[in-house]
DNA sequence: CCTGAACATGTAATCGATTCCATATTGTGC
DNA sequence: GCACAATATGGAATCGATTACATGTTCAGG
């Protein structure tokens, strides 16, 4: 590989004549300056950022910790993060967690090792031992898609969200609601959503039957598998189901089709999430749009603006429910 | 941030010796081991990968340029990259050409400037330029979904599969086929799966008019307009459409319903890529399951291997015909 | 008691850039 | 013709690691 001695070499002058002509930095003569700038394209030569990064304390690389490398959401919360750092100069380095809490950790500290100069965290957990290795962590972290204590954070309404999705239901004259949850490990998505849910049912005095809190993984499968759960041991059908993620609510509304029952007629679905997806099932699912995309700009404005001034900031994107025909009519 | 001079320091030895109790390399005393790991310990010090790969020539990441961030089809393919390459100790640092041909070769050599040790392209053209940037490129590169002359490339068997879909088309009784293509600019997509339906079509002599040729962007909304396009100025509808992805399919779909008509009785649909969509939506979507991440996991190992030994390898993917209802009933 | 192997540790060069400081040359004003 | 500023260039330290080589100590065997 070329470097900046062989250009000097070549070019008949010191390096540091060959760094000034690079940054456009000091005194460098006509004769001198196209003399090297005639051998850099001569040899393709391009400064090693390594070196650069090493001697200046800074790499223009951000780290981002993704639990599941791509589902739609976290595509869409890094197109978003892209957008911003590309525009900025600064490049991504993915670690995946791949839903394992220590191998997060670790992740986290294999991107301190690589110096990176800041590092977007999307949690799944909030367990104290992530918090104690990111108070030890000398990076700046925002964390995406959950409020972390002490941390910088883009977090979305996951209460309010849940809320008034269940209050949505209610209104359009559904009583038997069932519902599809993750584990609470996951607060935003595990507890949030799950409690706005309870706390809407209550306060209409509706009922909760056990049989009809399921909880599931993130797949399209494991919705099918709650609804059938849902739905064997008991006489008594829900008419709606809310599921925390659009995935869930298409898999149990594929199943409720499948088990011959008509949507929204006999029973309704609703999900989190304005994926793709939800506008083309059959029919379009009731949802809650989340803005991912502008969720992971404001994520990485947030990061940048910390990277000039240390600061801890917080938050909360807003929400649009998203009323389609799997629930009213 | 703490060096391992600092832990030299504190512990009372030279760098070598914290050298060499970091890398379990030579001898050094367990009186010294220990004093070191202690107060390596106590001010948790990570040694700098930067430093290390400075001096070691290597830096344990790859590039992984990707057109439009993260699509369905990107997000697959990287989960199978990341699957091979976070198992042998490597991370992914992301370039996104944001389908702009003129980026994508900057990101390449924005990579090289970061010394990656190796780059996955998916590339979205074969342009004469993008070639000849890469040929002096001296780093690995494996192209992932297009075969590029004289690079290593994992990729899809697009004229064939392009040809069984539309053979499967005819067989199930359809005559009058349109066509949603893209530019072809992108030879894998734009170029080969269009001239597997038209040596189709031609070999079965059947007509294919202009008006059923349409060209889209990658958008379901393009789908759908490309679809408008196809059916306002004619008298005769298509009997069925073939998308080359999944997302134009699932559009032109959707148009059709809205336009009243029945699906597949009046009008077939198919698509490409077996996406996740395509299951789900009604009539589940006749398409080509290409294994994306299957390809990214192949497309990994070939390059670990050419960094081991440069050479030149070609893997055609596999494919899956998956009939589903959108077509035959 | 001497010799050589095994053990223990440190010095200094190196990787590829930037940058402070010193030095040399040229030009300008008086 | 001289002083001083502006211009041009290079030497060497530095960033944080690894490693070849040198040096010193300990211990066993003859």
């Amino acid at each position: 590989m070329v470097t900046i001695n062989d250009i000097a070499d070549k070019a008949g002058v010191s390096r540091t004549t060959v760094s000034r002509v690079l940054n456009e930095s000091g005194y460098v003569s006509e004769d001198a300056r196209k003399r090297v700038l005639r051998i850099i394209e001569e040899t393709g030569y391009r400064p090693s950022e390594q070196a650069k990064s090493l001697r200046l304390k800074r790499t223009k690389v951000i780290g981002v910790v993704l639990p599941k490398l791509f589902t739609e959401t976290s595509s869409r919360m890094a197109n978003g993060l892209d957008d911003v750092f590309q525009q900025n100069g600064y490049q991504m380095l993915l670690a995946s967690s791949n839903l394992d809490h220590e191998q997060e950790r670790r992740q986290l500290q294999l991107l301190e090792s690589r110096r990176v100069d800041g590092i977007i965290l999307t949690a799944t957990n909030r367990d104290d031992e992530l918090l104690h290795t990111l108070r030890d962590i000398r990076v700046p972290v925002v964390a995406l898609g959950q409020d972390l204590p002490e941390v910088s954070s883009v977090y979305f309404d996951d209460y309010h969200a849940a809320v008034e999705l269940a209050e949505h239901m209610v209104q359009s004259g559904r009583s038997r609601i069932g519902f599809i949850g993750v584990d609470e490990s996951d607060y935003a998505v595990g507890v949030l959503r799950r409690q706005g849910f309870l706390d809407t049912m209550n306060k209409h005095g509706l009922e909760v039957r056990p049989e009809w809190m399921q909880t599931a993984d993130f797949t399209i499968e494991c919705g099918r598998a709650a609804f059938e759960q849902m739905t064997t041991s008991t006489t008594e059908l829900p008419d709606a189901v809310l599921a925390v993620t659009d995935r869930l609510a298409v898999g149990a509304m594929q199943a409720a089709k499948e088990k011959g029952l008509q949507v929204p007629q006999d029973i309704g679905f609703a999900g989190i999430g304005a994926t793709d997806m939800s506008q083309y099932v059959t029919p379009a699912l009731t949802t809650v749009d989340y803005k991912y995309e502008e969720a992971g700009r404001e994520a990485a404005a947030m990061l940048l603006r910390s990277l000039k001034q240390p600061n801890v900031e917080k938050s909360r994107m807003g929400y649009g429910l998203l009323k389609r025909d799997s629930l009213s009519y």
